[in-house]
DNA sequence: ACGTCCATGTAGCCAACCTACACAATGCAT
DNA sequence: ATGCATTGTGTAGGTTGGCTACATGGACGT
């Protein structure tokens, strides 16, 4: 019974076709048919099966790819441990991260990385991507969600919690509300609304607040990018949810953030990694860097406020 | 990182010498040192260590070695998850232990194994022999202790309590305590006794007798036989402690039975496993028909009672 | 009906691992 | 003290297992 038989199982799992798994595995398809072959005869029972011109996996090869995951969380966990005696947290670690968080978290924890061990970034559209689809690409996928709601839940994959961040209420400067300690739903009747394209966790959030206040909202825009809308909320052209610590980038000052009462109005921030490479050295050392760096950015907007 | 090679280092750990693993490996000393090499190349620290003419592991090497163990086990959960699939609880199961256990648990165990599983045994002195270490070679190691004393503990190694076994005074017929329902630690003084070898778990009950009667015991023989010590106390020559469910298999019906009270008199019969074979579906079977023998042995002993 | 995409066979090459044998070091016995 | 057995380790060579390159056979879309 060989291991990476059973990786090249789990693979298959994950990616869905054997000529992906042969890319990510820097082999020929006939390479990964072949050993996908062996390991059904070794189990004497059929594991994968033809489906179109593609291959999907019966019961069995499921349950066994399930299992291969912990073979190589074990195995992980091994390296892992001699890494520690040799106290060398090395090697590439890639991440992808939705721009908000990367802009947020990711100049501190590079800043802070110990020589040898390299992180590799990238950014994706959160609307456009699945997120924990990513898992198979990269290390450490950094996505977030509405509190409590776990759209990756059952998916196998490691969550680690780096923050929850407020999502406040933009107004320009000079708006009847900008002089307030916080404000409430009732307050946003009859407000223009700038709102983000379908998907993003803030559109839940503008549902709440209609059914607190008993009103319609009116929106007038529907942006993707944060710093277009801010720069609509600025020119007066409506307000807009806007996540706490990653606002006013772009013109500091020019953007007032009031907190919203009475709907839980968070998002929180996690990083999803496939079990296995969760376990690396070098990995769980970047996982440390950006715990810390969250915990440093939500202290100190806690402080002066 | 390599499954085999770890599994080396971890049968290098219970073995102790090199020649002991290619042995066991069927292979060559060479090759297991050889492999032992790459081993400590790709880790980049010394895993092992030259004592006198033999090998000891360090410390990494160890802690390596034990998480070795991991992934074995989840190793053999794949395995064992598709014999289910297939199931197919088929193969061999070797199995060691002493005397009175396998005389009363093997024969009942053997009568209802499925075809193509085979159960190979073989017994052992307990008092010669470190049974724990027989783990390395048997899958399964059936041995006793006293309650709560647990002499192989820390080892790594899995147990599986199979019963509790009263041990109880045995007198011949006739004798004046042979119309008791039970007897005491203070009825006992004045007797004498047929005692076991040194390390056998009853050495320790006859101390705690003389403690609690306040009086020294006098021993006339010592056996480690127990059909030897049956003969001896049937022929009136003295009184023993012997266990309940296997005493009086030679002669029935001339030795009396007596269960001893203000003493707690018993031992534990277990199953002791290196945690990967204790994975494997056929072993995992076995135990289950040792535990339900266990189980009607000791309820056909209390139900007549 | 054709081209494309996928999985899978076949032949051959290469590397990894093992055996066989030799050798150094250590401990035990006489 | 001096053999002698035992232990671990090098070196040379053979065998096997897994990979590549290329060809084949279905399945889908146009």
């Amino acid at each position: 019974m060989d291991v990476q038989r059973l990786e090249l199982l789990r693979e298959l799992a994950d990616r869905g076709s054997v000529t992906a798994v042969a890319l990510a595995t820097h082999r020929t398809p006939s390479a990964v048919s072949q050993q996908l072959k062996v390991l059904e005869r070794e189990a004497g029972l059929p594991l994968t099966q033809r489906q179109g011109r593609g291959l999907v996996l019966t019961d069995a090869g499921r349950s066994l790819a399930r299992s291969a995951t912990d073979v190589a969380v074990s195995l992980a966990k091994a390296t892992a441990l001699w890494d520690e005696f040799r106290n060398n947290a090395t090697g590439d670690v890639s991440l992808v991260t939705f721009p908000t968080a990367g802009q947020m978290l990711l100049p501190g924890v590079i800043k802070n990385l110990q020589p040898g061990l390299v992180l590799n970034c990238a950014d994706e559209d959160p609307e456009l991507s699945d997120f924990p689809a990513f898992t198979a690409e990269y290390d450490i996928v950094l996505a977030h969600s509405m509190s409590g709601q776990l759209s990756w839940a059952g998916r196998g994959l490691t969550v680690v919690p780096l923050m929850t961040e407020p999502l406040d209420v933009g107004l320009p400067v000079g708006h009847p509300l900008a002089d307030r300690a916080w404000v409430g739903p009732r307050d946003l009747i009859g407000e223009t609304w700038i709102g983000v394209t379908d998907g993003y966790p803030f559109e839940r959030i503008l549902h709440a607040i209609e059914q607190e206040a008993g009103a319609h909202l009116s929106m007038s825009q529907r942006f993707a990018d944060l710093a277009l809308i801010e720069s609509f909320v600025i020119a007066g052209l409506g307000i807009a949810l806007v996540p706490r610590y990653t606002s006013g980038g772009g013109q500091p000052g020019r953007l007032v953030l009031k907190p919203l009462r009475g709907i839980e109005s968070e998002r929180q921030i996690v990083a999803l990694m496939r079990p296995d490479r969760a376990e690396r050295l070098a990995v769980r050392t970047v996982i440390n860097l950006l715990r810390a760096e969250a915990a440093q950015v939500q202290q100190s907007h806690s402080a002066p406020h």
